[in-house]
DNA sequence: CTTTTTGGTATACATTTGTTCACCTATAAT
DNA sequence: ATTATAGGTGAACAAATGTATACCAAAAAG
């Protein structure tokens, strides 16, 4: 990757800050504005220059900044899943708070989404509350699946069991009860492959 | 959050879609194009009904629709270290397995490595064997913290607490004892900020 | 049944943004 | 000494984009 001058640095950060909190790029003129070039011209120069050297992209069109993404890994965008509106399907858009960079190692290939806990009923799993899941979505499960349920249009997190005609799903709390319910009565959303702990910031996004 | 139509979901899914790919979302006339729509005042009407309902934010100016969104999308390459080899520091190649893509927003920008659990020592923090842990490089801890040291070159995770002009490792595990050490007989490589809990496969690369 | 919402067409116009060209200065490289 | 590169000004113009208005039809809500 060919070095940048100090100014195209200073450029390629504001760039990149700039799109991170709006969700779009600045125009060639609200760069310039941004560092106090008088004229568009000159902003546009370091952003051709950028882009000869790789590290930005760009195309016909008003804000059409891109940035170069550069990894080795493959990675699937993840949507993070908020509180769980009852009767909306989870992965309805209205309960999608955001999306996050996932590496295909961990995805797998599947329909996969995060959802935060809220709730102390797995933490004998070592799953507390404000983590976060990484749930495979699939309607059916295997006995002792730590899966995401659906009981009247409410999201919870238990191990699964099946038990003759009826289902239990066991918290896993010793201070908690297993609750008993037929099938029929509730909906697999999908099965936990991976826990995230936060123990720092406390958000995933 | 209030319902969108079915038409409304198809538009947002499509802006994040697009936004996701571009790194900039797409034009009013774009959105029109890609649905068919022959007149841009038509594909507007519902852009302005998604900032109506909160889903999407909008300034003065060409291509600046904002989606609700606090996460980034950007990815950093994280070195994965296997077992750590004795006298050798923790980051050197000999000791990287891998790497894989993380956001950013859980790397933060600092320089980050990713452990593998070996040993019980603190499963009361909701650690396991064959955890991944997510550990910024630093060399000194806080009270309390959650710290990966290197005693006689070998790397163990441990709670960190300072105790007069001796340090006090504490497992987070009834079962075991606290180790008490002079400062200058270990290295603290970094604060564990995170854990990944792989359910189904272990493995994260 | 009437009104509102939703979704759309068509046209015209205002605004923003991008682009080009000529010209200037300082610095580093050949 | 001369040439390229980096950084910049200023003005004029082209292209893309956003906005407003009038009008239409089907569906949902009252």
């Amino acid at each position: 990757m060919k070095t940048l001058t100090k100014r195209q640095s200073e450029i390629l950060r504001f760039i990149r800050k700039y799109s991170g909190i709006n969700g779009y790029p600045p125009s060639i003129r609200e760069i310039a504005k941004y560092f106090s070039i008088k004229s568009p011209s000159g902003a546009k120069k370091h952003v051709d220059a950028l882009v000869k050297k790789g590290y930005l992209s760009r195309r016909k069109g008003a804000r059409t900044i891109g940035e170069e993404r550069f990894y080795t890994d493959r990675v699937r965008m993840v949507p993070v899943i908020g509180r769980v509106a009852a009767g909306i399907p989870i992965l309805a858009v209205e309960n999608i708070m955001g999306e996050v960079p996932l590496p295909e190692s961990i995805t797998e290939g599947k329909e996969i989404f995060i959802l935060r806990v809220e709730g102390e009923s797995m933490v004998d799993a070592g799953i507390n509350s404000g983590d976060y899941l990484v749930v495979r979505r699939q309607e059916i499960a295997e006995q002792g699946d730590i899966v995401v349920a659906i009981i009247d249009g409410d999201a919870t997190v238990k191990r699964f069991f099946k038990k003759g005609n009826t289902v239990v799903l066991k918290p896993e709390n010793k201070n908690m009860n297993s609750i008993e319910v037929k099938r029929g009565d509730f909906l697999i959303a999908g099965k936990v492959i991976s826990v995230i702990k936060m123990l720092e910031s406390g958000r995933i996004l």
